[in-house]
RNA sequence: GGGCCCGUAGCCUAGUAUGGAUAAGGCGUCGGCUUUCUAAGCCGAAGACCGUGGGUUCAAAUCCCUCCGGGCCCGCCA
């Protein structure tokens, strides 16, 4: 039995009794009341009703509640509600189940999971290291893989190349030109190539020449078969390995990356317009403004028609294309399946033992990958984007309907420094007294993902080892990188979506409080106890053995996973699992306080470990869904 | 000009979808709890006119409108 299981049972009752007494059928509400002492689950059904039938919610609930009889819960009619508390069968049902299903326990009962799904994140431009702002993408995104995953669904992740734009083009024409190295010196790759752009970017900005060259370069990058493509190729797949190393820190991994210049050079573009073109969306204007481009139109739109420029350009005057009628393709293709085809090859095998493919449109072979198609494709970008993904899914809707609910932006807020934090790692005090400072590599004002993971696991270190002096080093090492890591991912997944992160290194270091670190220890305590139990006697829970409603308590919460998993994959919010995971900490460190296991006598040590046991089964996947690394000791 | 997001204690946040029964955590401050399973924990105290004004309702942090403050987007950039 689960909780998911009983709000669904409990939905039928009301329903049934609302029937059978003759009240207009409406959807009854069910949900968790504010407070203890009304019960498990509460529902405010009576007062939709009296608003219909005039009649006193009070009378209402008394006459449904004296109707619904069920056998794992108490049933009682208070100030209208109709409250429900479950008994001691759902609390033996619960571990009886999780014993049964181990792991398996939250996987809710989902109709049609047959879907195919893509998720594409990180999407990091190939020229510099991967910071704090590009981590919530990665984090997000593979925590909704995971769960997506877990629950059943064919889940496909993406990584978004972005080689043919701007920014790597700087960065090759530092090689060719302005005598910078092709090979770092002790450096990594990434790092290096942020520092150069950071180098040269204004430069090239301010020098007639070099930005004509910079120009030809990115068509060059375009076209292909050319030197200087090959170059930019080869140093852009030595960046996106090392931000790949990050990814892989931080527990993420991918299926394959999408190149950009592949997707132009594979002629998907061509594809793309054509249907746009027959269906009339396409105008290449004689004079103007957008002389000689092609132009999407949009002005007949109506969420767009209010613009002054509703039109979107897709193909530059010069031949180029332009970011969105790229992406267009390439979204095209997610969701479909398009004559057109990329080339592919593996790229590396990852630490989790998969291959990592890639497109390739030079060394690669046409192959049928199965990657594309989908049912749903999240694209995880942040809200800057929401408009440029408004036309890129419009465009798709020109095409096909499908595009209507097959494709899904994901939208979160960017991630920001304090003021503070930009003082300390720029060194200018002009920005101690800003409430909020945007990242910007040009101006080194950037949090990298690793040095922030280094600092963290610097402090989980000196906590470490305080606690266990003797503690073996590599052991030390791999345990404070884990404890880095849950600190940033449960920091990034907490956080409500359509919030900024005002990201502040020294609250960040914290490892206290409603933190990652903590749920590790939550569990690491937990797990000692295990340990220290040795073998016990694994019969069945002892109703009669619960001492403490706390007992109670933490296994009614266990029992609440696979609704808060359904309800993450319902509304893509891997806040809902990041607070489950947090309310289930709660309630076994309250259980740790007031329960004692190990001295108690053994009726109650042995129906305590039971507890237990059941706790530590999901707690530790759930935490294995937000990513965060199981220690057993810490 | 058009569109989107945020405003809850000194600070950071949850709660807003589906209005209800005592606004929930964390940091910080103050005070407790280790002869007993890891104190990265637990308990307690102080601290909130839920940005403002109005409206809807028996009932508003939550819905509607006004205003104020902050952020973002609307390019032949990506």
């Amino acid at each position: 039995m689960s909780f998911l299981q009983v709000i669904e049972k409990i939905g039928e009752e009301l329903k049934r009794s609302t029937k059978e007494l003759g009240y207009e059928q409406i959807e009854p509400e069910v949900s968790e009341p504010t407070v203890k002492v009304h019960g498990d689950i509460s529902s405010r059904v009576c007062f939709d009703i009296s608003k219909i039938s005039k009649e006193n919610p009070v009378a209402i609930a008394e006459k449904i509640s004296s109707r619904i009889k069920l056998d794992f819960s108490e049933v009682e009619a208070k100030n209208g509600y109709i409250n429900f508390k479950f008994n001691d069968k759902y609390i033996f049902d619960v571990i009886e189940e999780i014993r049964k299903k181990g792991h398996q326990y939250g996987i809710p009962a989902i109709e049609n999971k047959n879907k195919k799904i893509i998720i594409e994140h990180t999407n990091s431009n190939p020229n510099k290291p991967i910071h704090m702002g590009i981590l919530r993408n990665t984090i997000l995104g593979d925590t909704l893989a995971r769960v997506f995953r877990y629950v059943g669904y064919e889940t496909i992740v993406l990584n978004y190349i972005d080689d043919s734009g701007a920014q790597v083009s700087d960065n090759i024409l530092a090689i060719t030109e302005l005598g910078y190295l092709k090979e770092p010196i002790g450096e990594r790759y990434d790092y290096y190539s942020g520092r150069i752009y950071a180098e040269v970017h204004e430069k090239i900005e301010n020098d007639l020449q070099l930005r004509k060259k910079k120009y030809e370069i990115i068509k060059k990058i375009e076209n292909g078969k050319n030197e200087v493509a090959q170059l930019a190729r080869q140093f852009s797949e030595r960046v996106v390995m090392d931000q790949l190393r990050t990814c892989w820190r931080v527990g993420a991994f991918f299926d394959l990356l999408n190149w950009e210049s592949d997707i132009v050079k594979s002629g998907l573009l061509n594809v793309v317009l054509k249907e746009l073109n027959e269906k009339g969306k396409l105008y290449v204007p004689k004079e103007g403004k957008n002389e000689k481009c092609t132009v999407l139109k949009l002005s007949d739109q109506e969420e767009f028609k209010n613009l002054e420029e509703p039109d979107e350009v897709l193909i530059r005057s010069d031949g180029t294309i332009t970011y969105v009628g790229k992406d267009i393709a390439y979204a095209f293709w997610k969701i479909s399946k398009p004559p057109i085809d990329f080339k592919y090859r593996p790229f590396v095998t990852q630490p989790n033992g998969k291959t990592l493919w890639t497109t390739d449109e030079e060394k690669g072979e046409p192959k049928t990958l199965n990657v594309n198609n989908a049912d749903l494709a999240i694209t995880l970008v942040d809200t800057r984007q929401e408009y440029p993904q408004k036309v890129v899914k419009t465009a798709l809707t020109f095409i096909t309907d499908k595009a209507k609910y097959a494709y899904r932006p994901f939208l979160y807020g960017i991630v920001a420094i304090s003021g503070e934090t930009a003082y300390k790692i720029s060194g200018k005090k002009e920005y101690v007294s800003n409430k909020i400072v945007h990242m910007s590599g040009r101006k080194g004002l950037v949090v990298n993902a690793e040095d922030m993971l280094n600092e963290l696991a610097k402090v989980a270190r000196m906590e470490s080892r305080k606690r266990n002096p003797n503690i073996r080093e590599d052991l030390l090492e791999s345990i404070s990188n884990e404890i880095a890591v849950a600190a940033v991912r449960y920091f990034m997944l907490k956080t409500d979506l359509n919030n900024i992160i005002v990201f502040d290194i020294d609250e960040a270091l914290r490892l206290n409080g409603d933190s990652g670190p903590r749920l590790q220890y939550t569990y690491a305590r937990a797990y000692s106890i295990i340990e220290k139990a040795g073998k016990y006697d694994r019969g069945s829970i002892n109703q009669k053995l619960i001492k403490k409603e706390i007992e109670r308590e933490l296994i009614k919460e266990i029992s609440k996973f696979s609704f808060y998993v359904k309800e993450t994959i319902k509304d893509l919010e891997p806040k809902y699992l990041a607070r489950y995971a947090k309310n289930l900490a709660d309630k076994f460190n309250l259980f740790y306080e007031s329960c004692p296991i190990l001295t108690e006598k053994e009726e109650i040590r042995n129906n305590r470990l039971i507890i237990l046991e059941s706790f530590l089964v999901v707690f530790e996947k759930v935490l294995d869904l937000l990513g965060i690394p199981v220690l057993q000791e810490m």
